[in-house]
DNA sequence: GGCGACATCGCATCATGATGTGAGGACGGC
DNA sequence: GCCGTCCTCACATCATGATGCGATGTCGCC
């Protein structure tokens, strides 16, 4: 009934080594799940296919950040100029805080380091294109450190509301901007099915839409 | 009874949910290479146990944000006082940034969901007494979220968006959960009008619909 | 004295969302 | 076996949102 539609996670790949870069290649080929969608040795060939791209001809980034030329940084930056959204994983050797620090900025949603093995770089691939922000150990703890560093505030806590596993999948796709009919397509499950949840989700959150739904998700942490 | 080595992990449980904690309680009792040190049901208790351990008599402490009396946050900060190098794993059904942010800053180094899996659970566990900072998808998101607000951006900034001072209280409408005409109403101007602030709003976000509008004001604060 | 950016309004059209009502199957607890 | 919760789907209807095309008036500006 339901047409085979590859849900292939599309990956554009900028890396100046080209063994590596190879490498990166054969493996994105070979893991299902996976695809490649473009791949380039320097940022500035990449931000050109990217300015003639769609937001829908790829799901996620990886950027090197030692480039020749323009830095993977700056990259993140401008790339994330035309598309806001775009899941960035940057990828290096360096665990430097400045760098580090400067990719977050930049945009960058994950943190991978070379090292990395192949099978826990894809599961991180999928984490980003999810929404998630994976990072190494040493850089999670970089990262906290500079956000003590920084920040000084104390806190509260609410009541809560238990939303169930469907409820939530649903909020995350209002979340993200799909439409009911995408977030049926997403979860592969009827359109009406959607309104149902959605229905039981604005009682749970006594909301009207989606803009104060996705508002308290966002703001409480919801998803 | 005591054996020579002791490569296991002791670990440290302060959750007031008698029955989460029996559960966690047995799970560590039952994992080889851990251990259950102590194991407490508020944070006045545990800290009277910390006041009187050394610091070789626990490797990580896993703390629940909401607890009755003095909070999991608070707690660990005192924690903190008499060791300044515990490893302390937050424990929580709440992804809220202030409370993520006032987690880390109490010296948290790790913060779990309580729907983590207990394979996730025991792997950051070992992750944190390493000096990792495990962090589920969501939170590390929230992070570098928190991050990126805080230390004004350095080198490359993220495109700024400049939005006028209509189209800012045009979308903070949004936010709040308002239809067009809500805000029309708030703003005294045409059903129009704010259709047209709308339209340009979504050109400059780059989104179509109000949901991934409001996602990206309330995540990156433009409002 | 036209040019560009902003604020304002109107109309039209199609797509989508909001809500009501109803209902069957799966599963776990009592 | 019955009850409650969750997941699933359907149909209906009205309200609202998404987008396209245009238009007027005010500023500040070179």
């Amino acid at each position: 009934m339901t047409e085979p539609a590859e849900p292939r996670l599309r990956v554009v790949l900028v890396e100046d080594d080209a063994r590596y870069r190879a490498s990166l290649e054969t493996l994105l080929d070979n893991s299902p799940g996976f695809a490649l969608a473009a791949s380039f040795g320097d940022a500035e060939r990449a931000l050109a296919w990217f300015a003639a791209a769609e937001r829908f001809a790829f799901d996620v980034v990886i950027m090197d950040v030692e480039l020749p030329g323009m830095s993977g940084i700056a990259a993140t930056g401008k790339l994330r100029e035309r598309f806001p959204d775009a899941a960035v994983a940057m990828l290096t050797v360096f665990e430097e805080p400045k760098t580090i620090l400067a990719a977050i900025c930049a945009g960058a949603s994950g943190y991978m380091l070379k090292r990395t093995s192949a099978r826990e770089l894809l599961a991180q691939l999928r984490s980003i294109a999810d929404g998630g922000s994976p990072m190494s150990a040493g850089v999670a703890r970089t990262v906290l450190e500079l956000l003590r560093r920084g920040h000084a505030t104390p806190a509260s806590a609410p009541g809560r509301l238990d939303l169930t596993e469907r409820e939530q999948q649903v909020l995350r796709g209002l979340v993200r901007g799909l439409s009911y009919k995408q977030v049926a397509d997403d979860l592969a499950i009827s359109h009406d099915t959607v309104r149902t949840y959605i229905r039981t989700l604005y009682k749970k959150l006594q909301v009207h839409n989606v803009a104060a739904a996705v508002t308290r998700a966002v703001r409480e942490g919801l998803v």
